[in-house]
RNA sequence: GGUGGGUUGGCCGAGAGGCGAGGCAACGGACUGCAAAUCCGUGUACACGGGUUCAAAUCCCGUACCCACCUCCA
């Protein structure tokens, strides 16, 4: 069965057919760095790691582009508002995201790059659009340069919209436009922006349209045309179906698939710094294990809208830990291969929730058998490709882990030992003392075939 | 006004004409000194009203409510 995904631009699912036999080519819109990330933020970013762990897997080459905005309007206002340049207010930022996307164990992009890097790409590109009569500079002077759309007679085409029912862009002084809907490529500076956020164009100087710098980046490091785009599904309009106007008003066929991942919302609404109800990633670790949030996100599919809930992570935590458990039992083992209904449900779309059902009856089934270990295997597979083993490097500290595993391990076998002994002779009062002393410290016995075993108990983190 | 999505058991969440995804919780049983873990069992869920069909959560028509996007947004 091959690789078949839902292509917004056609909205049905479609198979997955590369441009190039046996390699992908993905560009993911990252983030604007300008806030601390929440957990919405890192949804898209799972999500994109998972299609790429998923066609690596299956034998891909990919190219994988997740760029970062470091220059917008929301940058430089945050920035003023803090007393900082905006440069470096975007690279803190940056590196606040770069710590979020370790700690979810989200793979680092084939390449990362920043919109202020590729300026001239994006003046190329403009000004290719202006020969072919699709942009023209502002006629006030301004130093603003827009796209025409009644130029481009299929703009509208990726979200299936007429011009003339869209309502106007707002992001600029619509007396320099010649049609309302028209939008930014280049933004002409302005007295009250700082001069460092202007770099020299044919038009004077300014700063990029949002846009464009999509465009020129996945040109450059894609190609003209390219198998995947993806992103949020409020990025479909303007933000996408702008970057494919331009791209292929400029000549290039651009992306082949669209994809778009659902919101996770809070309370019914979405997460946004205004709403104050943003739950930073930060602040979700301090209760909870990046593999285990994680695994929240992985559970859902990509496209269904997910209410956060702190309920709900705890739900997920607890199944993971059931998972975890099992493991701990069947002993160390090496990956196997991953059961054929996994990679059904994988291929169809990233059914990443059918999967995670194998995952448990997976579980199940080596609970029950007499030698775990070939279950055990398989598990293991299948959490390495959602990026959820939990001996993962990635998820931090294992050499101390260890280290200290150890020392509690003779710390308590005295303990154990007295315990086991009380219970020999039937003195259960006894027994059970020590077992609720060692429970004080939050370590939980549990009697099994092979003799007492302890783990730390189940709160969260 | 335009475009797109949604409403599934106590809860979370899949599915897209016929076999009750899976998880969490609950209850009963097995195992256990008691627990824990594990296993087995227990649910007649699909917003509402019509319709199509031998058969509808799934298709069609209508209604209600919710959400997203329409040039800042993952």
């Amino acid at each position: 069965m091959t690789f078949r995904l839902y292509d917004t631009a056609t909205r049905e699912v479609r198979d997955f057919v590369p441009l190039e036999e046996g390699k992908a080519g993905i560009y993911v819109c990252g983030l604007t760095v300008q806030s601390e990330p929440h957990v919405g933020h890192v949804r898209s970013a799972v999500n994109f790691d998972v299609l790429q762990r998923w066609l690596r897997h299956t034998g891909y080459d990919v190219t994988f582009i997740r760029n970062v905005t470091d220059i917008d309007d929301k940058i430089l206002a945050k920035a003023e508002s803090l007393g900082r340049p905006w440069y470096a207010h975007a690279a803190v930022m940056q590196r606040e995201l770069a710590k979020a996307y370790a700690a979810l164990n989200v793979a680092p992009p084939t390449y990362e790059p920043l919109a202020t890097g590729h300026v001239p790409e994006m003046l190329e590109l403009i000004e290719t659009l202006i020969e072919k009569g699709h942009a023209y500079p502002a006629a006030d002077g301004s130093g603003d340069v827009y796209f025409d759309v009644r130029s481009w007679p299929s703009y509208g085409e990726l979200t299936r919209q007429q011009v003339d029912d869209m309502e106007a862009a707002e992001d600029a002084d619509p007396r320099g436009k010649r049609d309302p809907r028209d939008f930014a490529l280049w933004k002409g500076r302005k007295q009250s922006e700082p001069e460092t956020a202007s770099w020299p164009s044919p038009w004077g100087r300014g700063r990029p349209g949002w846009h464009i710098e999509c465009s020129a980046m996945a040109g450059k490091y894609l190609g003209s045309a390219f198998d995947i785009h993806g992103g949020g599904v409020d990025l479909r309009f303007p933000h996408h179906e702008n970057e494919q106007a331009q791209s292929r008003a400029a000549g290039h066929p651009f992306a082949s698939y669209w994809m778009h991942n659902a919101w996770i919302t809070t309370a019914g609404e979405k997460m946004s710094k205004s709403l104050g109800n943003s739950l930073t990633i930060p602040s979700v670790l301090e209760r909870y294990r990046g593999i285990e949030l994680r695994f929240y996100v992985v559970a859902a599919h990509y496209r269904s809208h997910v209410e956060f809930s702190f309920e709900a992570l705890d739900e997920a935590a607890a199944g993971f830990r059931r998972i975890e458990g099992f493991l701990e039992r069947a002993g160390e083992v090496a990956p196997g291969e991953l059961p054929a209904a996994f990679v059904a449900a994988m291929d169809d779309d990233l059914g990443t929730p059918a999967a995670v059902a194998v995952i448990y009856d997976t579980v199940r089934d080596g609970n029950k058998a007499d030698d775990p270990a070939p279950y055990a295997a398989q598990v293991l597979a299948m959490l390495d490709v959602l990026g959820l083993h939990p001996a993962d490097p990635a998820w931090g500290a294992r050499a101390d882990d260890q280290r200290l595993t150890d020392a509690v391990d003779t710390l308590l076998a005295g303990l154990l030992e007295q315990r086991a002994e009380a219970r020999a002779n039937k003195d259960f009062s006894t027994a059970d003392a020590i077992r609720d002393r060692i429970k004080a410290a939050g370590i939980e016995v549990e009697d099994t075939p092979d003799g007492p075993k302890w783990s730390l108990e189940a709160g969260t983190k």
